[in-house]
Order: C-alpha cells, then sequence, then structure tokens
RNA sequence: CGCGGGGUGGAGCAGUCCGGUAGCUCGUCGGGCUCAUAACCCGAAGGUCGCAGGUUCGAAUCCUGCCCCCGCUACCA
C-alpha cells in the first residue's frame, strides 16, 4: 500500500500563519498514521514562489524576487521544522528541476493540441493576477471583488486551456466517485460550479516576467497557478532524487481550504485529464479559523501566531489544540484562552496526569515492575482507525479521548490505594489488574496518540517501558508484557504562566 | 434573485444524510477521593433544538416559507 498527501504550496507573498500550520498538521498526522499502518508514504509540502504579487512584494523589501524568496521560503520551512512536520520533500517551485519539467508539461499539452491562442482583454487585478468580467467587479469604479481596489483593462495575447471542453469529463469524475472532494458540502459546491458552466482559462501570461518562460514562446511566463499547482506531480518525479510517481501517483489526499477549491477541484484534474495523468484520489477542503467570532487581523489585535504559540506551548499544544478544537472540515473559533484552557484541561490535566499517576503507582507499590494482569478497559483503536481512514482528524482525537477519561475512570472506580492497604491475595490480584489496565492503556494511548502529539507520545513509551513500539498494531489493549520496567517521568505537560 | 457556512441548556459543539426517550466538553453548584502536574471521580441545576406552517403514530432530523448571524473585503490555509 502506498499512501500520498500533500498540503497545498504556501505562496511567499506573506508570512506563515496559523492557517498553514493547520493544514500541515493535518497533512502530518495522515503521514504519520499511514507510515504507522506500515504503508509507504509520500508527504509533500512547500512554497509557490512566482507570479507578479511576489515580484511586487519583492520590489517592496528591496530585493532581487529569488533572494526575497529564499528568504519567505525560509520561514515556511522553519515553521514546518518547529512543528515537526513529517514531510518526505519540501518542493520550492523556483527549483530549477521543478521549473524545466512544468515546461516538459506544459509543452506536452501544447503538442497535443490542448492549448490554444487568444487574446484576452478585460479588467486586471495585478494583486490577484486575475482577470474578472465586468459582472463580478464592485461598482462604482471597476473594483476588483477580492481587494475592492481598482482594476485596469489590458488586453494581451495568451494561450488558453480550454476547460469548457473538460466539463463533461470532470462530471463524469464526480458522479463516478462521491467522495472524490470532502466534506460533502464542498463537493456539492463544486459540482454545481462545474454543472453550471465553464469559462476557459489563460494558461500564460504576457504581463508577468517573474515565472517559468513559455517554451515555444519565451516572452510570455507560465501563468503561476500552473506552475503552482503542477508541484504535485513534479515533487515526487525529483523529490527523493528519483521518480516515485510508480508508487505515489496518484496523489491519495489533497488537502487545502476552501479558497482554493476551484483551482483543485476543476482545474487541475482537467489538466490532469489532458496531460493524460491520472486524477487525484480525493481532495479534502477543510475550514477558516476566526478568533473570538472575528476574522483574525492585527487592528484587533487577535492574531495567533504559530510560532508563538510552539514557544509558548510546545509543538504537540499547537498540533494538538488545532485538531482537537475545530471540528475537521468546517470553520472553527481558536484564541489563546481556548489553547490554554485545553492544554491545561486536557493534555495536563487529563492526559500528563494520567501517566503521572499511573507511573507513580506502579513504582510506589510495584517497585516499578508491570504486574501480571488483563486489561479491563474497552479498546478504541477500531473506532479510531476507521474515522482516519475517513480522514476525519477530530473525530478520531476525540474517540481516543474517550479511552483516556475512562482510564481516569478507573482509577477511581479501583482505587489502588486501598487495595494496597488491604492485605488479602484478592486485593492483590485486583491491584494487578487495575495497575496493569493503567499501564497498558497508557501505552497503547501513546501508540494512538502518535500521529498527533509525537513528541509526548514517544515519552510516554519510553516511560512504560515500550519505546518506539508506535506501530498501529499496538493500538490494541492487552500488548503490554508484565515484567516491563516503568518509570515516572517529568511532567509531560507542565503548567504555563499565561 | 450572487456563492457558501451556521442558528441545539451560561459558553463551545455533536446529533440532521438513514425521523423514535436531546448527548459531549467547559463553566456553575453540591459531594467523594488522596495515586497524581491542587490533578481525578460522582451527582445536580440548566434546553418549547431560530420562527411559522406541513408530512407522520412520532420531527432537532423530512418538506415549504420566513428571520437572524458569519465568511467570500484578511497576515487567505
Amino acid at each position: 500500500m502506498a499512501f500520498s498527501v500533500t498540503t497545498p504550496i504556501y505562496y511567499v507573498n506573506s508570512d506563515p500563519h496559523l492557517g498553514h500550520a493547520y493544514t500541515t498538521v493535518a497533512a502530518d498526522v495522515l503521514a504519520r498514521h499511514h507510515r504507522q499502518l506500515g504503508e509507504e508514504v509520500f508527504f509533500l509540502t512547500g512554497t509557490d514562489e512566482h507570479g507578479g504579487n511576489v515580484a511586487r512584494a519583492a520590489e517592496a523589501a528591496g530585493l532581487p524576487p529569488k533572494e526575497f524568496c529564499d528568504q519567505v521560503s525560509e520561514r515556511f520551512r522553519r515553521l514546518t521544522a518547529e512543528m515537526e512536520s513529517s514531510h518526505d520533500f519540501f518542493i520550492r517551485t523556483t527549483d530549477p528541476e521543478h521549473e524545466r519539467r512544468v515546461q516538459d508539461f506544459v509543452k506536452r499539452l501544447y503538442d497535443g493540441g490542448h492549448l490554444y491562442e487568444g487574446t484576452y482583454a478585460g479588467f486586471y487585478c495585478s494583486s490577484c493576477e486575475v482577470f474578472y468580467p465586468e459582472a463580478d467587479l464592485v461598482q462604482p469604479g471597476n473594483l476588483c471583488p477580492i481587494h475592492n481596489r481598482p482594476t485596469e483593462w489590458l488586453e494581451e495575447k495568451n494561450w488558453f486551456f480550454p476547460l469548457s471542453k473538460w466539463a463533461e469529463r470532470l462530471l463524469e469524475l464526480y458522479d463516478g466517485d462521491p467522495g472524490f472532494v470532502r466534506p460533502r458540502a464542498r463537493y456539492n459546491e463544486a459540482r454545481s460550479m462545474i454543472a453550471g458552466g465553464l469559462e476557459d482559462v489563460s494558461f500564460t501570461r504576457g504581463s508577468v516576467s517573474w515565472g517559468i518562460p513559455v517554451p515555444w514562446e519565451p516572452s510570455q511566463t507560465i501563468y503561476v497557478w500552473v506552475d503552482a499547482l503542477f508541484n504535485y506531480r513534479t515533487g515526487q518525479e525529483y523529490g527523493l532524487g528519483r521518480d516515485v510517481t510508480a508508487t505515489f501517483w496518484p496523489p491519495t489526499v489533497q488537502l487545502m481550504a476552501k479558497d482554493i477549491l476551484r483551482l483543485h477541484g476543476i482545474i487541475w484534474p482537467a489538466m490532469l485529464l489532458a496531460a493524460g495523468y491520472e486524477t487525484p484520489r480525493s481532495l479534502f477542503v477543510h475550514g477558516y479559523f476566526t478568533s473570538d467570532g472575528q476574522k483574525m487581523s492585527k487592528t484587533l489585535g487577535n492574531v495567533i501566531d504559530p510560532f508563538e504559540v510552539i514557544a509558548t506551548l510546545g509543538a504537540d499544544a499547537l498540533r494538538f489544540y488545532l485538531l482537537r478544537e475545530v471540528q475537521w472540515g468546517q470553520d472553527g473559533d481558536v484564541t489563546w484562552e481556548g489553547l490554554h484552557r485545553r492544554y491545561e484541561g486536557e493534555l495536563a490535566n487529563d492526559l500528563g496526569n494520567l501517566v503521572s499517576r499511573t507511573t507513580a503507582m506502579i513504582v510506589r507499590y510495584r517497585d516499578g515492575v508491570v504486574p501480571e494482569g488483563r486489561n479491563a478497559l474497552s479498546p478504541v483503536h477500531e473506532a479510531v482507525t476507521s474515522r482516519l481512514a475517513d480522514v476525519d482528524l477530530s473525530g478520531a482525537l476525540e474517540e481516543i479521548w474517550g479511552l483516556v477519561r475512562a482510564a481516569n475512570r478507573h482509577v477511581e472506580e479501583q482505587q489502588p490505594w486501598v487495595l494496597a492497604k488491604g492485605g488479602t491475595d484478592d486485593d492483590a490480584r485486583r491491584l494487578d489488574d487495575a495497575l496493569y489496565t493503567l499501564a497498558d492503556t497508557v501505552r497503547a494511548l501513546a501508540v494512538l496518540l502518535t500521529p498527533y502529539i509525537p513528541a509526548a507520545a514517544g515519552k510516554i513509551l519510553d516511560a512504560v517501558g515500550d519505546p518506539g513500539a508506535d506501530g498501529w498494531e499496538r493500538a490494541a489493549l492487552g500488548l503490554l508484557r508484565a515484567g516491563t520496567r516503568v518509570r515516572q517521568p517529568e511532567p509531560l505537560f507542565p503548567r504555563v504562566e499565561r
């Protein structure tokens, strides 16, 4: 089995923020989980670096475009590193290997007769790098509907991709697989965009120089979105120093936010169909964040910087919070208040404290050796497996937390401290069972949580004497060997001052 | 006739596809415990499931109409 997952490549026009972190951690959880399952995994992320927006941002920063991209791309790379992303390759669209392949790809479409030459005239927004039909403009003043700034009337010779021609094939794709785009509402949205009629799209630009030259007409550059989308393919072709497309193409799951659904759900598969490539197995569209019910903005002062979260509470906390607080696939509200609440209430009190009390009791009552016993709790790994197979990242976490709570409840029900004082054989046997249940459950929890909070999960496995045993088959209960040595670790999630 | 999301106890949400005693977390109040990161556990109060009609033995769930909020305008995932 092979599993390949992608994030969008992040546009270097702006600094990394919480949304980027969100998509990255989601992809990372999937990648780590599928590795646990023993599958071959290819997880691709990176940065999107061409286009007029970047050229302008570079100019504003007083840097040549490539140098500017180097700097910003490095910030994104640092974010992925700090949040412990396990991606297999970090692509940059300014990689010469990528640029060359994009040219080959576009040439292939050209040679196959899939592009035609036309003149494009229209209202152009230089921020979007997009022409708008007059009907979409904000009046008066022909303002860009996205930026609310004046557009300019521009005419240029372009190569076009006849998207309209592909509508029927796209509908077949959608109708043949209701799971192609998830959640369902996004599938409906994309399908109705196709059914409502598609317009051909410009494939090249005459007015943007910071881009990949069109092979047969070097005065033009390849439109940045073509260049960007095709990273999913080129990354597999050269990312590992060899072509792994035979194993990993097409991508199993491609993650994105809703703003780029049209690009990924319509244009991207059409491009691939035209070029004769297999289309992605599935797309998953997640939601947006608000903070305190409002969009994040510097002016409102409710911006949450992922670097700051990691510096304050750690990468595990950020990863956990984003996937726990926000219903996967929906918009969600994130705040520092909520972050602290989840950190203290769930990571520290529920999980961290469970590990603490479990290990402390085994050290205290059984000299740190796991006794013989059987696990009295009900396993959750099958439910979690099925949630993750459905790419339900917050649902899986909910299932896991049910086991955390059950374990804490078990302590109260069994009252090991009472059993330890009782002198009968029955007391001793019941204490053994209770301690075994706790140690084994904590161990299984670490396995289940490995994709989400890899650092803490590793520490838990070390503490219960099962280091590195994080394969998914270990997620079942009752696998901890009696006689294993346990020690009490430092608090996994120490209290942090607000 | 722009598109999309949402309205469920004080807060945040699940449940709505495939109708059948309204559930979870947090908060509040009361109690228990002492293994543990002053953590943990139990109990209670608290909801006419946005409104109005309809279908049905039965509607948060299906149908019709309406009202309100949010995003699409951003450091845009």
